[in-house]
DNA sequence: ACCTGAACACCGTTCAAGT
DNA sequence: ACCTGAACACCGTTCAAGT
């Protein structure tokens, strides 16, 4: 009656939910043990899976954690499409997308440190080039769907590009201040610096500045970017208070399920 | 005749001296076999000293990487020095320190992606506290650095605070973008993205952009920032290739030698 | 007081045997 | 075709013995 499910299919399903349960399990280590307690015969002793299997995952240690650096990207994907479906003009569409970096940054602060990680040189020399590649393909896509706001932004004329600027250079920029605002909190805090800042004031005042600096319209002192940036928070919380994590977490169960 | 040269200084400068060479090798080890190539064990091979000596310099394999991040920190610092020293307004001061860190990112690769990985809970969780300690002492010299520009910027007008900014904010935000800039660059790059950018231009453009949305004077419109650049980067050129490095690889043979 | 390197322990990775 | 876990190998760390 069913029209054939796809015994393969269902197979890497089971497949790519085994993995998850274990990057799941990967991310529960890190938070009790920290990074450096992160050892593949816990992962195991944790998991019902045996050693071997666990390599039949991951080629390495370090693969795991650029698989959860990829798990990451994913869901930062999910924020950034939400984020372009706020209702408002292109620069605060633009502010929704580093809210949504910010928000995933400060909700899962294990899996932003895993982003970091994954970018260090002794991770990405041991891990396997296919999950290089899906990172490489995700961070195009989520910097394609930065560019598309400065596209709109262009399109609508309330952005100009100066002679002889790429796009591509405003999206790395912005991608650059993200990341560094992000990153640099963190371990700059545990070091005991910047004690009297607070991250999202400081992450808000900096996109303003970076903005008005490309001279994006409305510039910060003809809009309420403060009121905004509520109005995104809002939308973010009522968004993600209802179903869709169900569709992220199996992206293909639409695929596999049929209608009783 | 000399008074007392103390034998305990003199002891620890060869002490001193001896953790700067495996600091080297360690750094050769980087270049040539990538951070995954670096083992307690080729060090040792490499070096003249035994394991235990060298555990006796560093706590851990993860404290050789603090160890390089504070040395990197170290030299980023007396460019710096150089950067304050330039000859021009404010916010050419502040465009000579950007100048400076992107200078040691391209003349120092390696040591920049120690700076990157040091940064990273797993290697922060394994080193030694003191280490830890002495980065973090940099780390805010440095920005009390950058603050220094900032209030000369704020006390001659061509830089105005918005109120309930700190000055602190600022510094930090500047940071970052340095920090996103030149540390994104390569892992992208590595992965294939960006292939058409160059990382010179990308970083003079984005302080252009951070300054002009500071609305610190005179604005990037107003003032020819690409010659400026030019002049600090002949500025260190001509410092850099006298003598200096002298006084940086023995900052304490001054006290230590006497004329013959 | 400091150095040595053999010994130890932990942990990443593999693979012959099993289902 | 996939799973298992014992075995292996590498490497980080220690410490008893030496100077």
């Amino acid at each position: 009656m069913c029209p054939q499910p796809p015994l393969q299919t269902s197979r890497s399903l089971a497949r790519q939910q085994r993995e998850q349960a274990l990057l799941k399990l990967a991310q529960q280590v890190l938070r009790q043990d920290g990074f450096a307690g992160l050892t593949m015969d816990r992962l195991t002793a944790l998991s019902e899976v045996s050693k071997g299997t666990l390599y039949n995952h991951f080629s390495s240690k370090e693969d795991v954690l650029t698989a959860l650096s990829v798990d990451s990207l994913e869901r930062l994907q999910q924020l950034f499409r939400l984020a372009l479906g706020f209702t408002g003009h292109s620069r605060e569409r633009a502010l929704a997308l580093h809210h949504a970096y910010h928000r995933f940054s400060a909700a899962e602060p294990t899996l932003f440190l895993c982003l970091l990680t994954a970018a260090t040189p002794g991770v990405m020399e041991k891990s396997s080039p296919q999950r290089l590649q899906r990172r490489q393909k995700l961070e195009t896509e989520l910097l394609t769907m930065c560019q598309t706001v400065l596209l709109d932004a262009l399109a609508d004329g309330s952005l100009t590009l100066p002679s002889g600027t790429a796009v591509e250079q405003y999206a790395f920029i912005n991608w650059a201040m993200a990341f560094g605002c992000n990153a640099l909190f963190m371990p700059l805090r545990q070091l005991g610096l910047f004690a009297g800042l607070e991250v999202g004031q400081v992450n808000i005042h900096s996109i303003s500045i970076l903005f008005d600096g490309m001279g994006w319209l409305p510039l910060a002192a003809d809009w309420d970017y403060q009121a905004s940036w509520q109005r995104i928070d809002q939308m973010f919380s009522q968004q993600l208070s209802t179903p869709m994590s169900d569709t992220f977490i199996h992206p293909m169960l639409s695929n596999a399920q049929e209608p009783a």
